[in-house]
DNA sequence: ACAATGTTTCTATATTTATGGAAATATAGA
DNA sequence: TCTATATTTCCATAAATATAGAAACATTGT
């Protein structure tokens, strides 16, 4: 992961409205959600929500895949987890007892 | 944690400058780094690094502390892994094996 | 009190990003 | 082919963000 990447992605979801997109998408699952529908859940204009998903694709935080007429996305989750895991990369220098996927807990300063 | 929180959060990591100065901090550890010494590293000039640094205490991404001329700064883990839990809440309806702080990990769609 | 060092605030400018209506495009059913 | 439905692209406008020099402020040692 090369922070260009991460800076995209996050960008990608430092968003109000992308990141509510986002996190339905992650609660909904594999399955995914045509856009219609999640403009309807999410109460956001046709050419607005358009252009967020358009972004959160170009990010790779989100696939596509065509049924029909209608355009279901999901969450990428392989991107996810590689975001997560660059943000709490080599956490605390390996000093304290910081796992890479349960992020860090470190003791507090003496 | 709310959304406005998160996407504050987010915006604040969701640059270059502030996402390398995050991750130095990220693996510094508690001690964290004088300003001077993150300006130095990463070298940004001292009026864009303050500008960085308030962003992220703003955001609660990251701690200071005053030690004579010094102000040392250093990474919030508590917010960081607040952040983390927030965006793989609910992770595929529970329908998967999608654990909060290992993050997503769903099967192939059949 | 003065000088040196570390950091922040002020300021202007440049750049990027978000919004949503209208028109265009794509798919499918009659 | 005509019509309805789903989604995207085009466009103009509005708003938010990044940059860094200069000046100001704070702390410490002499």
């Amino acid at each position: 992961m090369d922070i260009k990447s991460a800076v995209l992605q996050l960008s990608s979801i430092a968003q109000e409205a992308r990141l509510e997109i986002f996190r339905l998408l992650v609660q909904t699952g594999l399955e995914g959600m045509p856009a219609g529908s999640i403009g309807e859940t999410l109460e956001i204009p046709a050419s607005t929500l358009s252009f967020h998903l358009k972004e959160l694709s170009h990010a790779g935080l989100i696939n596509s895949r065509q049924v029909s007429r209608f355009i279901y996305y999901s969450a990428n989750y392989e991107t996810m987890n590689g975001l997560l895991a660059y943000l709490t990369e080599n956490c605390c220098a390996g000093v304290n007892d910081c796992g890479l996927s349960s992020a860090c807990n470190p003791k507090e300063r003496k």
